[in-house]
RNA sequence: GGGGGCGUAGCUCAGUUGGGAGAGCGCUUGGUUCGCAUUCAAGAGGUCAUGGGUUCGAAUCCCACCGUCUCCA
C-alpha cells in the first residue's frame, strides 16, 4: 500500500512538474507497465486460464506470416478448431511487430512497430458472455476506470453482443454503439464480429467538433479493448460458415492501457518507451516537447529502439529480403533520424541497454544477449552509411550533369533508382538537391513506387493457399504416443489430400496416424525417420514423418501393397541404420555449438540447422569469416569430446528448470511446461526434442566439410560424422591413390611430382611461345619478299601457318612494321576452320583502305563474317579449302578501295 | 515471393554497335637518389562469378544458375 502512495505522488510531482493535464480524479491507482501486464494475467489466470510465456516473433510453422502482428497469431491452428490447444483458455502478453503503417510511428500518440498485446483465448469453451463481462470486470473494477468514461461498439447485426452489454452489464442503450466495420478477418480463416471498449479522455483532449464522438480521427475517445468473436470460418470463395465451436480472442494494446492509467498525452511518456526518449534527448542535446520536429524523431528513434532490440533477441537479423529486411528497414530509419537530431556518432547500439532495462522482468534474455544485439546493430549502422556514402556520390555525379544541362528538377526515374536499386533514402535526395537550389519529381517518384508495389502484390496474389489437412479436432491426442522401442502399432486415422479416408491402396500417396509410432518427426533441423508399414493386406513405404503443430506425428508415404485400413494393427521396419546415422549427426551438431561457443566466443548463436543422414549443416550468428586454424581447433575439440565417451543424458523438465540449469535455448522454442533437455556431461547443454546417441564414442568421429558466408553476421558450417566421415575418407583415399598413380608417385610424394610438373609445364610453354615468335619472324621474313604495290600502296596477301588467332595477329602485325604505307592481310587453316587478320598502317588507312571491308568480303569467300576498325579487322570461315581463292581477290579490292 | 544494380589482377575499378584484357594502388626484381620521403625501369599476377546458347569470333548479346547490394510485399 506504501509503496501505492509513493507511485501516486511521484505521479502528481511528474504532472506539476511537466505542466500537464492534472490528475484525473478518476484514475486511484497508476500502474506500471510491469505491474499492469502482472494484473492482466494474473486476474486471467484467476479465471482458469493458462498463463503462457510471449511466443517468439518468428511465426512457428506458418509461412504466411512474416512477424507476429496480434496476439491470436500464435494460435492461429486452434482458432479453426483443427488442433487441440493446451488448454481451452490462455492468457498471454505477446510481443508483436507491425509495419504497415510505419510512416505514422512518430507522428500519432499510439502508432507502433513494436507493441505488446494483452489478451485472454476462448477455443470452443466460453463465449461473448464471459468475455464481455470479464473484459468489463477488468478495466472497470481492477483499473478501477470509472464507467461513465467508457464507451462500446459492436457490429450492425451484433444483436447477441448489444444484449449482454445492455441487460448484463447495464450499459445504457445510447453508449453502445453499432459499427458496420466491426468485423474482424484476414483473407479465409476463422473470423467473426468485433467489440470494442473505448475510454473518453475528457474534451480538452478532443477536436472540438460537434459531431465528436467514439470513431472519430481525433485523441479523446480511445480504444482500449478489442473482444474477437470468431464464429465463423470464412472459405476462399467467400462464404462464411459458423464455426462448430465459436473462440474468444481479446486484444488490448500495454502500451495504450499504460497511457490511460499513467494519465499520458501519448503512449510514448509511458514508462515503457519514456525512459529512452530521455536517454535520447540527452545524447542528442534536445529537449522533448519543444518542436514538433525533434519530437517525431524522438519518437520513431524509441520505438524503432524497441522494435530491433526485442526482433534481434528473437534471432532476426537484419538482411535484403523477409522479416530481415523488416529490421534493416526499422534499424535505417532510426539511423535517419538521429541524424536528423544531429547525432553523427554511432549511438542506436548502446541504447539497447535501455530497451533491455524496460523488459528486465519480462524478457530477461534481452539482458543476458545485449553484448550480441549491440554488435548486430553496430555492424548494420555501419553497412547504412556505406550505402549512404556510395548514394551520395552517385547523387552528386547526377547534379553535375544537371547543372550541365541547366535543369533543375531531378527527374522521378531517377530519384527512384538512386531510391529502389542503391537504398538512398528519398528525403535524403531532396535535402541535398535543395541545398544545390534543386528539387525533385516526387510525383514520379511516386509513381513508380506504386508501379513496384502492383508488382509485388500481383506475385503475391497467386500464391496464397492453405495448408492442406484434415479436420483433425475428434482425434484423442493426448492419447498417441512417440516410443522409439516399438515395432508394432494400429492405425489411428488414414488422409490423402485433406480428407479422412478409412482405406488406401496400391500406389496411392497417403499419410497415417498410429496410436504409437516409433517415427521420430521432421523438426529441430532433423530430417524424419523413414521405414516400412507392414499391414494384415499390405505393405507402404514411409518417406517422411511430420508433426502437427499440436505434436501429434503423422507419417506420409506411398503404399506400395495392397491396402491399409483404419484400425488395422501392423508392424514397423524404421530404416534403422538411416537412423543412426541421423542420430550421430544430431549429436554431432550439439557438440559442434558449443565448440564454436567455445572457439569463436558466446555470440555465436544458432540460426538454423540441417540434421539429415549423409551429413549436418550448422548456421550461426558470427561476424567474420571463421579462421583455419579456427576451424581445425573447433573440429579437435569436438573429437577430443567424442573420444572421451562422454555420456549423453537425455531429461524432461520445467523450462525454469532448464533455465536454472542454464541450458541453450534456441530461438522460436515452443512453448509448453515440460521441456527435454540434452545434455553432454560436463560440456554441452540444450533444449532439444531430436534423437541422439546415449554416449559421445558413439558418434565415432567428427570432420568439417567447409565453412561459408550466408548473409550479414551469419556463417555456416558443413561436416560429417560417424560413416560419414568413413565414407569420406574411403573417397579421398580412391582419390589421392589414382591421382597418385596416375602421376607414378607415392601419395605423400604428390605435392613436389606436381610442382615439378607445374615448373616444367610453364618451361615449356616459355619455349613454345619462343618458337613460335621464331616460326613467326621466319615467316615474316620469307613474306616480307612478297610485298607489292598497288596503286602505290603495299600490299600482302598470304597464307601462313598460326595455330590460333593471337599468332597470326601477331605475324600480320610485324609484316605491318615492314611497310609505311600499306596493308597486310593475312589467312591460316586452325581447327578445320579459317582465321583471317587484316591489318593497315596509318598512311594506308587515309588512302581510304578499310581492314574491316576487306576482311568482311574475304569472309564471305570461306563461308563465313567478319568485321573490324580500319586499321585492324578480323574474320573467320568454315571452308579452308577456298583460303587460297579468297587471298587472290585481295589485290582486286585494295585497288577499289584506294582513293585517287 | 516479385523487381532493379553489381560480379574483370591481391585491393579499387575502367573496358564505348561483339573483333588485340587495361589503369591506379599493392607485390617481386633491378637501377637511381637520399639523412628520410622518393623516383625510374622491368616483371609476376586473370577459368573476365558459373553453366549453356547465338556467332567465323563473346568480358561485351540471349537464357539459366550462384553470390552480393537494394527496393517492394
Amino acid at each position: 500500500m506504501y509503496i501505492w502512495v509513493q507511485l501516486l505522488t511521484m505521479q502528481i510531482k511528474l504532472c506539476i512538474i511537466r505542466k500537464e493535464c492534472p490528475l484525473m480524479i478518476w484514475r486511484l491507482i497508476a500502474l506500471t507497465g510491469n505491474e499492469l501486464r502482472q494484473k492482466f494475467l494474473e486476474f486471467f489466470a484467476g479465471k482458469a486460464h493458462l498463463v503462457l510465456p510471449s511466443a517468439s516473433l518468428i511465426p512457428h510453422n506458418d509461412p504466411s506470416l512474416l512477424l507476429i502482428g496480434a496476439g491470436m497469431a500464435p494460435f492461429k491452428p486452434f482458432f479453426t478448431g483443427k488442433m487441440k490447444p493446451p488448454k481451452s483458455r490462455i492468457t498471454t502478453c505477446q510481443k508483436c511487430v507491425r509495419t504497415g503503417d510505419i510512416e505514422n510511428v512518430g507522428r500519432t500518440a499510439r502508432h507502433h512497430t513494436f507493441f505488446e498485446m494483452l489478451g485472454n483465448f476462448s477455443f470452443g469453451d466460453y463465449f461473448k458472455k464471459e468475455a464481455i463481462a470479464w473484459g468489463w470486470e477488468f478495466v472497470t473494477k481492477e483499473l478501477n476506470i470509472p464507467a461513465e468514461k467508457l464507451w462500446v461498439t459492436i457490429h450492425t447485426s451484433d444483436d447477441e453482443a448489444f444484449q449482454i452489454w445492455n441487460e448484463d452489464i447495464g450499459l445504457a442503450p445510447e453508449r453502445i454503439i453499432r459499427m458496420e466495420d466491426n468485423f474482424w478477418e484476414i483473407g479465409p480463416g476463422p473470423c467473426g464480429p468485433c467489440s470494442e471498449i473505448y475510454v473518453d479522455l475528457g474534451e480538452q483532449r478532443g477536436c472540438g467538433s460537434p459531431n465528436c464522438a467514439v470513431g472519430c480521427d481525433c485523441d479523446r475517445y480511445l480504444e482500449i479493448w478489442n473482444l474477437v468473436f470468431t464464429q465463423y470460418d470464412r472459405d476462399e470463395a467467400g462464404n462464411y460458415h459458423p464455426l462448430e465451436k465459436k473462440n474468444i480472442d481479446t486484444g488490448a494494446g500495454l502500451e495504450r492501457l499504460a497511457s490511460v492509467l499513467q494519465g499520458k498525452a501519448s503512449n510514448f511518456e509511458t514508462d515503457l518507451i519514456f525512459p529512452i526518449i530521455q536517454y535520447t534527448q540527452q545524447i542528442a542535446g534536445v529537449v522533448f516537447g519543444q518542436s514538433p520536429k525533434t519530437d517525431i524523431s524522438l519518437k520513431v528513434i524509441a520505438d524503432h529502439a524497441r522494435s530491433m532490440t526485442v526482433m534481434i533477441s528473437d534471432g532476426i537479423l537484419p538482411s535484403n529480403e523477409g522479416r530481415g529486411y523488416v529490421l534493416r528497414r526499422i534499424l535505417r530509419r532510426a539511423v535517419r533520424h538521429a541524424r536528423l537530431l544531429g547525432i553523427e556518432k554511432m549511438f542506436l547500439a548502446e541504447i539497447v541497454d535501455i530497451v533491455a532495462q524496460i523488459f528486465a522482468q519480462v524478457y530477461p534474455d534481452i539482458s543476458e544477449k545485449s553484448e550480441y544485439i549491440k554488435k548486430v546493430i553496430q555492424l548494420e549502422e555501419k553497412r547504412f552509411h556505406e550505402t549512404l556514402v556510395q548514394g551520395i556520390d552517385m547523387l552528386n555525379e547526377q547534379i553535375e550533369k544537371m547543372k550541365n544541362n541547366g535543369l533543375t528538377i531531378l527527374d522521378g526515374a531517377t530519384a527512384f533508382k538512386l531510391y529502389d536499386t542503391f537504398g538512398f533514402p528519398w528525403e535524403l535526395t531532396s535535402e541535398i538537391l535543395e541545398e544545390h537550389e534543386m528539387s525533385m519529381d516526387k510525383e514520379g517518384f511516386d509513381q513508380a513506387m506504386s508501379l513496384q508495389r502492383e508488382r509485388a502484390r500481383a506475385a503475391r496474389s497467386e500464391q496464397e493457399e492453405r495448408i492442406e489437412l484434415p479436420d483433425l479436432s475428434g482425434l484423442a491426442v493426448h492419447n498417441l504416443k512417440c516410443d522409439e522401442a516399438v515395432n508394432n502399432a494400429n492405425i489411428v486415422l488414414l488422409f490423402t489430400n485433406g480428407d479422412i479416408v478409412q482405406e488406401i491402396h496400391d500406389g496411392q500417396e497417403a499419410a497415417v496416424i498410429f496410436d504409437v509410432t516409433p517415427f521420430h518427426p521432421e523438426g529441430g533441423g532433423q530430417v524424419g525417420d523413414t521405414g516400412i508399414i507392414s499391414a494384415p493386406l499390405g505393405k507402404m513405404e514411409v518417406a517422411a514423418t511430420y508433426k502437427l503443430p499440436d505434436g501429434t506425428v503423422y507419417q506420409k508415404g506411398i503404399v506400395t501393397e495392397g491396402m491399409l485400413r483404419t484400425g488395422d494393427s501392423v508392424t514397423i521396419a524404421l530404416a534403422q541404420q538411416r537412423k543412426m546415422d541421423i542420430t550421430r549427426n544430431h549429436t554431432a551438431t550439439h557438440l559442434l555449438h558449443a565448440a564454436l561457443r567455445q572457439v569463436l566466443g558466446s555470440h555465436v548463436n544458432q540460426a538454423g540447422s540441417y540434421v539429415g543422414p549423409e551429413r549436418l549443416r550448422f548456421d550461426f550468428s558470427h561476424f567474420a569469416q571463421v579462421s583455419e586454424t579456427e576451424l581445425l581447433q573447433i573440429e579437435s575439440i569436438v573429437n577430443e569430446i567424442i573420444l572421451e565417451n562422454r555420456p549423453v543424458e537425455i531429461l524432461e523438465m520445467t523450462q525454469e528448470a532448464a533455465k536454472q540449469q542454464g541450458a541453450m535455448a534456441l530461438f522460436g522454442e515452443k512453448y509448453g511446461e515440460v521441456v527435454r533437455v540434452v545434455s553432454v556431461q560436463d560440456y554441452s547443454k540444450e533444449l532439444c526434442g531430436g534423437s541422439h546417441v546415449a554416449s559421445t564414442a558413439q558418434i565415432g568421429t567428427f570432420k568439417i566439410l567447409s565453412e561459408s558466408g550466408i548473409g550479414a553476421g551469419l556463417r555456416r558450417i558443413e561436416a560429417v560424422s560417424g560413416r560419414g566421415v568413413i565414407e569420406l575418407l574411403h573417397q579421398q583415399s580412391i582419390i589421392i591413390n589414382q591421382a597418385a598413380a596416375t602421376l607414378k608417385s607415392r601419395p605423400e610424394e604428390l605435392q613436389t611430382k606436381i610442382d615439378g610438373l607445374l615448373g616444367h609445364n610453364k618451361e615449356l610453354e616459355h619455349q613454345i611461345s619462343l618458337l613460335t615468335a621464331k616460326i613467326a619472324s621466319a615467316q615474316v621474313k620469307e613474306l616480307v619478299h612478297s610485298i607489292h604495290e598497288v596503286k602505290g600502296v603495299q600490299v600482302i596477301a598470304a597464307v601462313v601457318t598460326a595455330a590460333d588467332m593471337d599468332n597470326l595477329r601477331s605475324i600480320a602485325d610485324m609484316l605491318r612494321d615492314h611497310m609505311t604505307c600499306g596493308v597486310s592481310v593475312l589467312g591460316a587453316v586452325a581447327n578445320d576452320k579459317v582465321n583471317l587478320v587484316a591489318m593497315a598502317s596509318k598512311e594506308a588507312v587515309k588512302r581510304g583502305i578499310h581492314a574491316g571491308n576487306i576482311v568482311k568480303q574475304l569472309a564471305s569467300i570461306v563461308g563465313g563474317g567478319g568485321g573490324g576498325r580500319p586499321d585492324m579487322a578480323q574474320a573467320g570461315g568454315k571452308e579452308p579449302g577456298k583460303i587460297n581463292e579468297a587471298m587472290s581477290v585481295v589485290d582486286e579490292i585494295v585497288a577499289k578501295q584506294i582513293k585517287e
